[in-house]
DNA sequence: TCGTGACTGTTTTTT
DNA sequence: ACAGTCACGA
């Protein structure tokens, strides 16, 4: 087929461009990942590229997968094979995997990929390693503090340590990448950072891969971080051809290091690029596009793109404000359902999408009530199981014994006497032997009373440790022997009775057994490739990438999530204010701005139909809180609503007060003190979270406190206490308070907003 | 060592 | 609401 065929005159060009660098800069629907597609396909037909020497980065595998099959439906068959297309993440991968054998590298080429989880663990065990305070820094933080600095390519020599936070940050960052290299693990961040780093200082190796790559092409541009941009800087620097697509409005993943000012960075870094813009929109009609305008020239500093379609005026956004969460879902339902029954539509028109993943579920419930098939996106439904992650830690096991953070999960899974205290002998055993606690549990295996360690172990320990090495030597030996991945699998099952261990006979076992079989199942379908690449595979290929194309149903997705994706009719749920805008953005103009984009995507996303949803009241925490409607929704003209919200009536309101009511007297009655203070808290909590921009005071750093010893203070929850102590540490007051009601207290005054009485 | 009940916090989004 | 953590007794 003809490549330049149905493309208007700037994707024409584009796809066709000659050598160099391009920068397509876009608005949604333009096109932009046609004519990605689309220029691979005709670098390799028309200008007689060889796939080899093609590298294209997507956002997320699915896009990847997506990308590949629309190009060999451009193409025929095999005609990409060779081609090097994935995310940013599996690109490194695949080239650390190549490289850690040459010394280079800090870990060799069975080195394991930490998940989230993992990484928080090893972040986790540091702190209490340095005897951190980990109810001052919590262990979460301290990780997006570390995985901020590496996505800025900040190692632990370059960090700084000038006020008291970062020197913990440092401390626990020094550790953690020790911890990382003795499990012989990285993190998502070391797959960039050490390719960058590889790329920067090792001269040949940047030859070889800027030698193979004479095409560089990048999706989705603007959500690119620091180290992906040098990355790219890298790899293009041979044949500096680099064709990169995006749209700044569309940035969204701020938050995980992305910065689309990478693309004034391209235009600076290539003063020679030339710059398309499309213009045309071929998605979305009228409404729903000047909807969206609408929002997005809210934010300041920015371009204004011109974006027009001819898919004609369209229907106006329909606006819904539900009484409360119930209702909003079963609007959704009853829209769809009567679309669908009417044959109007298809279940696949349909996307469903929420600003947190914790939204889903009582749309999930609806959708269940009515008996009507979904496909939910994400939201760590299956790999987040435990049961899914002991197994997955027993195959990373046996194929990197060094990965502790695995060994520590399941020596006691299902439990055979390995406890706590055993476990920590083991590993203290093994720092002080300069030896891996892998290599320990070899040796008692092997040589059982004989071993050296058995009898500073004891015995009974010594045994149960001795079991579980001689299991491992015994999936290693049928892994080294050549043992395929199902029978390596069906091997760890059978030795260690999961199944018995799991299927206690309740709904919740039959559950975790099915996901245990599903697991399976996929392990059976990587027979032929074997252990590291499934491993690899279940660490950077996610619940995001199980869209299963095939099935008729609505999409219940994040907002995130749906970046790229077209629907014809598209539900944004939940827009109040604190939801979306997200509370945790209220007070940071960049963060807010990034909150709009996110909107401004989720409208995008629709071809035909918008509805914007929302709840007046919404349960948080177990209690409720009621909301006002999102700011973003002032912004889009009435002229493009059509509004459905049946008037707001004062039985509606009646009977959410009754549902205060109910609360309230139970909460009263049940168990008078204790109860009724710790739901006041709650509530309180939540009425804080919610209620729009009332800045929660973010003090500037303290340099003297604000209370003294003696005085007396009264908390939220708490009542009135007196104050023990009182100091300034990173920044903020910290004290000890005796409250009479809970006894001594250690806070943070700028969080606790305590009432000073005398 | 393990199972239990009480206690506590819950940072959105994801490779 | 709810799950993960902790302290305690068996
Ligand atoms: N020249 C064209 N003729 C007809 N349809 C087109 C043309 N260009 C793009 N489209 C269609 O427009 C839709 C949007 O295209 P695409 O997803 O490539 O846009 P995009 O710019 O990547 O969007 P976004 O930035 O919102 O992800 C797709 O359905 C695509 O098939």
């Amino acid at each position: 087929m003809d490549l330049l065929e149905n493309l208007n005159r700037q994707q024409s060009e584009a796809v066709s461009a000659g050598p160099g660098q391009t920068l397509v800069l876009a608005g949604p629907g333009s096109g932009k990942t046609r004519v990605l597609t689309r220029r691979i396909a005709y670098l390799i037909d028309q200008m007689g590229v060889r796939p080899y020497n093609i590298l294209a980065v997507t956002f997320t595998n699915k896009a990847a997968r997506e990308m590949g099959s629309r190009i060999e439906d451009l193409l025929g068959p095999n005609r990409l094979s060779g081609v090097w297309l994935g995310t940013f993440h599996s690109i490194c991968a695949r080239i650390l995997r190549r490289e850690a054998g040459s010394g280079l590298l800090p870990f060799d080429s069975n080195f394991v990929i930490f998940d989230a989880d993992d990484q928080v663990s090893i972040v986790r065990q540091v702190i209490k390693d340095l005897n951190i305070n980990d109810k001052i820094h919590r262990p979460t933080s301290l990780h997006a503090a570390i995985s901020d600095a590496k996505n800025n390519m900040i190692g632990v020599k370059d960090y700084p340590a000038r006020n008291y936070r970062e020197e913990v940050v440092l401390r626990v960052y020094e550790q953690y990448e020790k911890a990382l290299r003795a499990n012989n693990a990285v993190d998502f961040d070391d797959l960039l950072l050490w390719t960058v780093r590889l790329l920067a200082e090792t001269p040949q190796v940047r030859e070889t891969y800027a030698r193979k790559f004479e095409h560089v092409l990048v999706d989705e541009f603007q959500d690119t971080n620091m180290a992906q941009y040098e990355m790219l800087r890298h790899l293009a620097s041979a044949h500096q051809n680099i064709f990169v697509v995006g749209d700044e409005d569309q940035s969204i993943y701020r938050w995980r290091g992305a910065d689309y000012r990478n693309v004034l960075r391209f235009e600076k870094d290539y003063p020679g690029a030339r710059k398309i813009l499309l213009e045309q929109n071929y998605r979305s009609t009228q409404s729903v596009l000047d909807a969206a305008r609408a929002v997005i020239d809210r934010n300041r500093h920015r371009t204004p793109k011109r974006l027009f379609t001819e898919r004609g005026a369209g229907s106006k956004l329909i606006y819904y404000e539900a009484p409360d969460e119930r209702a909003e879902a079963a609007y959704i339902i009853d829209a769809i359902r009567n679309q669908m029954s009417s044959g109007a539509a298809k279940g696949r028109d349909f996307a469903v999408m929420y600003r947190t993943n914790a939204q889903s579920r009582l749309i999930e419930e609806a959708f269940l009530h009515a008996g009507m098939p979904y496909r939910l996106v994400g939201a760590q439904r299956f790999y987040g199981r435990r049961e899914v992650k002991d197994i997955i830690a027993f195959l990373r096991l046996v194929h990197n014994p060094a990965d502790e953070v695995s060994l520590s999960r399941v020596i006691n899974v299902p439990p055979r006497a390995i406890g706590a205290k055993t476990y920590e002998t083991l590993i203290s055993l093994a720092r002080g032997a300069d030896q891996k606690a892998a290599d320990i549990l070899a040796d008692l295996g092997r040589s059982g009373s004989a071993s050296l360690y058995w009898d500073k172990l004891g015995g009974r320990a010594s045994a149960a440790l001795a079991n579980f090495g001689m299991m491992l030597a015994a999936w290693r030996a049928l892994l080294v022997n050549g043992g395929s991945l199902p029978s390596l699998f069906d091997r760890i099952l059978t030795d260690t009775r999961y199944r018995e261990y799991i299927e206690d006979g309740s709904e919740e076992g039959r559950d975790r057994w099915e996901n245990v079989d599903e697991l399976r199942r996929l392990a059976f379908e990587y027979s032929e490739h074997g252990l590291d690449e499934f491993l690899e595979n279940l660490a950077l290929v996610s619940d995001q990438d199980t869209i299963r194309e095939s099935d008729d149903a609505p999409t219940l997705l994040t907002l995130h999530a749906a970046k790229g994706l077209e629907f014809n009719q598209v539900f944004i749920t939940g827009l109040d204010e604190g939801l979306l805008p997200h509370s945790r953005s209220l007070e940071d103009d960049e963060e807010m701005a990034e909150e709009r984009r996110l909107f401004y995507v989720g409208i995008t996303r629709a071809k035909n139909q918008v509805y914007l949803l929302r709840s007046e009241q919404r349960s948080l925490y177990g209690s409720f809180a009621y909301q006002d409607a999102s700011r973003f929704l002032n912004d889009i003209p009435e002229s493009l609503l059509q509004s459905q919200s049946p008037r707001a009536s004062r039985a509606q309101r009646a009977s959410a007060w009754d549902g205060a009511d109910r609360w309230d007297s139970r909460s009263t009655w049940g168990q008078p003190e204790k109860e009724a203070s710790r739901q006041s808290y709650r509530a309180n909590v939540g009425s804080r979270a919610y209620s729009g921009p009332q800045p929660i005071q973010r003090s500037a750093p303290v340099i003297e406190t604000q209370y003294k010893p003696m005085m007396r203070v009264s908390h939220n929850s708490w009542g009135e206490g007196i104050v023990l102590e009182s100091k300034v540490e990173d920044g903020d007051e910290i004290l000890k308070v005796h409250f009479e009601s809970v006894g001594m207290k250690q806070l943070v005054a700028s969080l606790a907003k305590l009432k000073i009485i005398s």
